[in-house]
Parts: structure tokens; sequence; C-alpha cells
RNA sequence: GGGGCCGUAGCUCAAUUGGUUAGAGUACCGGACUGUCGAUCCGGAUGUUGCGGGUUCGAAUCCCGUCGGCCUCGCCA
């Protein structure tokens, strides 16, 4: 029996006692269906919800259809809304009403399935993307790609009220020095010659400003050829925006405003403005890295001028050879058993550190003592070493000596870990910072050269120009990284719009004149014809729907996910072409090297 | 490139730690049943234990290699 299924009356999740008697027209996938012989039931979904139908068998034909369903079977029926009675369904918004269906027909059987939609179970990830269609068809997956909508709607609404307009920058573009490996698109018309996917748009939203566009927002994709993570993925979304005549408070105004929006839209949470901000040393200082999680205390703790006194050498060796020994307290540490502090110490070592000295303060027949681990060479400062650290009885403290990159490395890793084993992170809570007063160049001991901490084209902050010369490790830059429960979710700066800066930038990172030429002279010549002062932020849309949306992986907010090795499941992508396709390009490809 | 976890029926898991015929639930197939909502009940079919090699009288279990998935360091301006 044909059903008008091109004019359902109604989703699947908004019928209600309201509409008893009315005759209704529903469509959809048989999420699950009861049999008894006699009575039939089937509750219906669609992207709102389910609905129960009832098919009576003296009814007509319908029932005796209703019988053949299986699950994920696409069906329409027109049917009387009737109330359930006594049979409620208090876990269905829909639960007051079924519909006894009159007319069934069914638009499309389904086959045996790989996995049940209608479980919560998860398989393994790989089958979940071979057949992603069918994973996104659970109510609980939609909702994070509904929340996805919902953000970048609010994004695109707040850009456009305050200015902004949206203006589309090319995928073939050209690939540049500095930063990611480039994905390449090999050119037909010049044999030889390769495109770069645009790892962002940003020295085109720069020209945009030189333009004189003055405000310019883009929801935009981005790529970059590097392995991948739970938070990163080859292709990935940014929202890219750009302002002329600012400075850096201006921009971390207006995107203030977005955040607010953001979570008001997606969570209706009102986040208290302007966020906190830290400098980059002082957070490297604290928390050992550049991106804090500020939810919970175990800050690092610089013990270096005590251990000068400790004959242990391993501490005298770091100090020595003009390192640090830094520490971090555990509260309640002590009663972390052996096999944790040990599996800590192999997870260090496993991430290039040699050991994780600890120490558990407990109390003694003379008051604190120390024990287990590297106890017998701190008991003589024990004492002050607890006062000055701030430990008591039944903590723990762990201890890494090294340069203070390895350090930080080292104490940043035991502390998030020790979070987790801890249980120490709040709940609910969302901490947004803003870092600060990053060094513009680090020096790159194994390419011998200084690198841009963010990229080429950020501005030394105005006092530290001067030292550009002189000591380039100590210039500032004018950039500002956005994070959040200690990840990066947004990095911004302001720009150079000087020509001869840029130049000495370039000449500073080791890009000669002739490369520079090459690869920037649209932008230094772009400099040259009235650049404004200008500045701006890309934000990593897929990470605030993966915060947001309490997600455990980016793959988890975006449709159409690569794995780990950056291939599709669902379409086998990348795959080989054709040698007619790669003669055309005047390509050839190498033969593997031999294991 | 390095470190770690995992891989048993379509799916989720078990298999007394090396012991003889690899089980259960679910999905699938057949049957019963008029108020279920993870329906229930009866019956049936379903395995290259990822793959290859080794140790052993005997391997899902131990070893080596390999493939795949995930986490992570390097890398990611």
């Amino acid at each position: 029996m044909a059903v008008a299924y091109n004019k359902r009356t109604h989703s699947c999740g908004e019928l209600r006692t309201s509409e008893i008697d009315k005759t209704v027209t529903l469509a959809g996938w048989v999420n699950t269906s009861r049999d008894h012989g006699g009575m039939t039931f089937v509750d219906l979904r669609d992207h709102e919800g389910l609905t129960q139908l009832r098919f009576n068998p003296q009814l007509g034909s319908a029932h005796g259809v209703a019988r053949t369903l299986h699950n994920e079977d696409v069906i329409a029926v027109t049917g009387r809304v009737v109330s359930r009675g006594e049979f409620v369904n208090a876990k269905l918004a829909t639960g007051e009403i079924e519909v006894e269906v009159n007319d069934i027909e069914v638009l499309s059987r389904c086959d045996a399935l790989p996995f049940q939609v209608h479980d919560k179970i998860d398989t393994s990830e790989e089958l979940l993307l071979r057949y992603r269609y069918l994973h996104l068809r659970r109510p609980e997956v939609q909702k994070v790609f509904r929340m996805r909508h919902t953000i970048a709607r609010a994004i695109r609404e707040y850009f456009h009220d305050n200015r902004f307009i949206e203006i589309e920058t090319p995928f073939l573009t050209k690939s540049t020095p500095e930063g990611a490996r480039d994905y390449l698109v090999p050119s037909r018309v010049q044999p030889g010659s390769f495109f770069a996917l645009p790892q962002s748009p940003q020295l085109f939203k720069q020209l945009f400003m030189i333009a004189g566009f003055d405000r310019y927002a883009q929801i935009v994709r981005c790529f970059r050829d590097e392995d991948l993570r739970a938070d990163r993925q080859p292709e990935f979304t940014q929202l890219d925006m750009e302002m002329a005549f600012v400075e850096r408070d201006d921009v971390m105004t207006m995107v203030e405003g977005c955040v607010q929006r953001i979570f008001k839209d997606a969570l209706n949470i009102d986040v208290p403005v302007p966020f906190a901000r830290m400098t980059e040393q002082e957070s490297m200082d604290r928390f050992g890295i550049d991106r804090p999680d500020t939810r919970y205390g175990m800050e690092l703790q610089d013990v270096s001028a005590l251990m000068k006194d400790v004959d242990f050498r391993v501490f005298r060796n770091a100090l020595d050879g003009g390192g640090v020994v830094k520490c971090l307290v555990a509260p309640g540490g002590a009663a972390l058993t052996r096999k944790v502090t040990d599996g800590l110490t192999e997870e260090i070592k496993g991430i290039g550190g040699t050991g994780l000295p600890i120490v558990k303060v407990i109390e003694g027949e003379k008051g604190i003592e120390l024990s287990t681990g590297v106890a017998k060479f701190l008991q003589p400062i024990a004492v002050k070493l607890c006062e000055q650290v701030g430990a008591s009885v039944g903590d723990a403290i762990f201890f890494m000596p090294g340069t203070f990159a390895d350090v930080s490395k080292y104490l940043h890793y035991t502390r998030t870990r020790l979070a987790t084993i801890l249980d120490v992170i709040p709940k609910n809570r969302w901490d947004l910072l803003w870092v600060v007063d990053f060094p513009l160049v680090v020096w790159d001991e194994d390419a011998k050269r200084w690198c841009s901490t963010h990229h080429p084209f950020t501005a030394p902050i105005d006092e530290d120009v001067a030292m550009l010369d002189t000591d380039p490790g100590k210039v500032r830059d004018k950039a500002y990284d956005l994070v959040l429960n200690g990840t990066e979710m947004a990095g911004g700066s302001i720009r150079i719009h000087q020509r001869e800066v840029q130049s000495k930038i370039f000449r500073l990172l080791g890009i000669s004149d002739e490369e520079a030429k090459e690869k920037f002279e649209f932008l230094l010549d772009a400099l040259r014809f009235g650049a404004p002062p200008h500045g701006g932020i890309a934000f990593g849309l897929d990470r605030w729907v993966m915060l947001l949306s309490g997600s455990q992986s980016l793959r988890d907010v975006i449709a159409f996910p690569k794995t780990q090795r950056a291939i599709c499941p669902l379409t086998n992508a990348p795959g080989t072409v054709s040698d007619a396709q790669l003669d055309e390009l005047f390509l050839t490809v190498k033969p593997l090297p031999k294991k």
C-alpha cells in the first residue's frame, strides 16, 4: 500500500496527547520491533525521536507487513494517534501515545547489520568508520553534529553581527617553508609544478586587510600532513579571522565575545569575561607547558637551590650541567601503590626520560620523614623540603632533574597523569586562559637556526624590537593563545605590517633574500603598498566541538574522519590511480624501499 | 622512527592461565504467542581465535615476525 512519504504530517519526536484522534503520516527507520503473533509494535525512528506504531491484526493488511520488518528497514505509515492508556512508556517523549497504523509502505529493506544501530555498544572504531552512515544514525552521535552546527552558526552570526565578512580563500595554493608538511597537488597544465593545500589561509587574510576589507572571518578547511593524534586530523576546520587597525586587546576582546556566544548557544552557559591571562614564561614555570590545565593544582616547583646541598649524584649532575631540579606534590600520593608509581616511571621512560624519582611523606618517630624511592638522599632536608613545597604527611613528591625543557616536559606529563589517577579534575568546569608574551623565536639545536614560535608573520613586541639584532631569543611576540582546560583552542597574533621588519624576520629565520623573494614576494610586495596594522586569530572548530560535546576524539566530531594511518575506512582513500592519470601529470611512482 | 594497549562467531564478550569437541548473549534463519517497549518462549545455523612462523605430546593462551586499530613521544610555524 503506497503511503505519501513526501507528505509527512509529523516527525517521530513530536506527537503528544493533544494529537489524539488525528490521522498522521510518519516515515523513518525501524528502530526495534516486537511481534506478539497478534498485536505487533514497531518503534519508528527519525532525526527527531521515536514513535511507537501499533499494528492490530483486525485492521487490514498492514499487520502482515509489519511482521516481516527488520531493524533499519525504511517505512512510511499512515494511521490514527491513540492514547496508550495504562501502557505509557515514560522513557519516550512520545510515550503517552502510539499510532495505530492503517497503511504501511516498505520503502527500503535493510540487510543483516554489521552492528546494531539502536545499541549504545561501541564496536571497533574501524568498523564504525567503515559503516559511518550507520553510526551516524545513532541519536547520540547525531547530537554531536547538531552541536557542531550550532557552534558554527553561533560563530557566523557573531562575526556577521560585528561587521565581519566571509570571503573564501584558495585551496590550490603555494607551498611555503616553515610549518607543517604540505599536502601536494600536481599541476597538469604546469608539469613538474605542485600546488599545496593550505595549512591555513594566513597570508590571504593578511592580504584582505591590505585590500581594505577591515574585518574578515571564514570557517575554512585546513590541511597538514603530519602524524595523527586523538586531537589532530590531516584535514580540520578553523574559524579564521583578521581585523585591521587593532592591537592585541582588541582581538582578544572580540574573541572573548565570540566564546561567550558559543558557550551560550551550545551549552547555555554564561562564561565571565575577560578571561585570565598568563605569560608563556609563567606558564612554563608553573606547569611545564604553554597550555596549562588550571582546573587543578599540583603545580611545578623549583627546588634547585634546596638540592645544592644534597648528596645525590643524579640531582648534582643536572645542576652542575646548568639544569634544574623541579618537583610536584601529589596530595594523598603516599597511598599510590608501587605498581602505579613504577608504571608512571615506565611511561616517563617511554617518552624519553630516564626515571621519575619519588618520595612519600610519612609520620616518623621524630616527626616528618621521607620514605621509598630517593628518600635516603633527601632525608637530611626533609623538613625544609616539605615546608618549601607545601607537602604534608600522606603526600608524595615527584622530582625531575635535567634541562628546563626536559624537566618541564616530563613533569607536565606526570602532572596530567596524576590528575587522572588521583581523580582531581573538577567536573563541569571551563577554565579559559590567554597565554601571551611568547618568545618570537626559539633556537633549533638540530637545524642550528632560529625558528618562529608561531609563524614568521607574527609581530614582535615594540619595546623588544631593538633586541632582534642583539639577543633574538629574548624578543617577545604579540601572539596570544587561548587555552581551555589544558587544550589549545585558538592562536593568533598581531602581524608584521612593515616590509623592513618582515624582511628582517625572514633573515633571522635563515630564509635567504632569494628564497623570501621566491616564496613570499607577493606578501613583501603587498607590504609596500600601504598595509594597515592588523591582527587576528584562528580557532580549531573541531576542538571546540570536541570539548563542548564531551567527545574523546576529534574523530567523533568529524563526519568522515581518517584513522591514525591517515586512511578513510569508508572510501579506502587514498588509493592508487591509473597510469593514464599519472602520464597526464608527467609523474612516475618510485618503488617502495626494501626493508 | 620510538614506547605502550588491543585483535576469539556479523556484533559484545567468555574459555578454570598450556589440556583434548572454543562457549554465552545478541544479530541472523524457522516456529509459537493480542499490550510489548532491550518483548518472551522453543528450535536452527554461524569460527582461518587478524596473518605467518616457532616452542610443545598438545597453543586462543608462550616466543618471534607481520598486518590492522587505538593512546603517546618525536613531528604538528
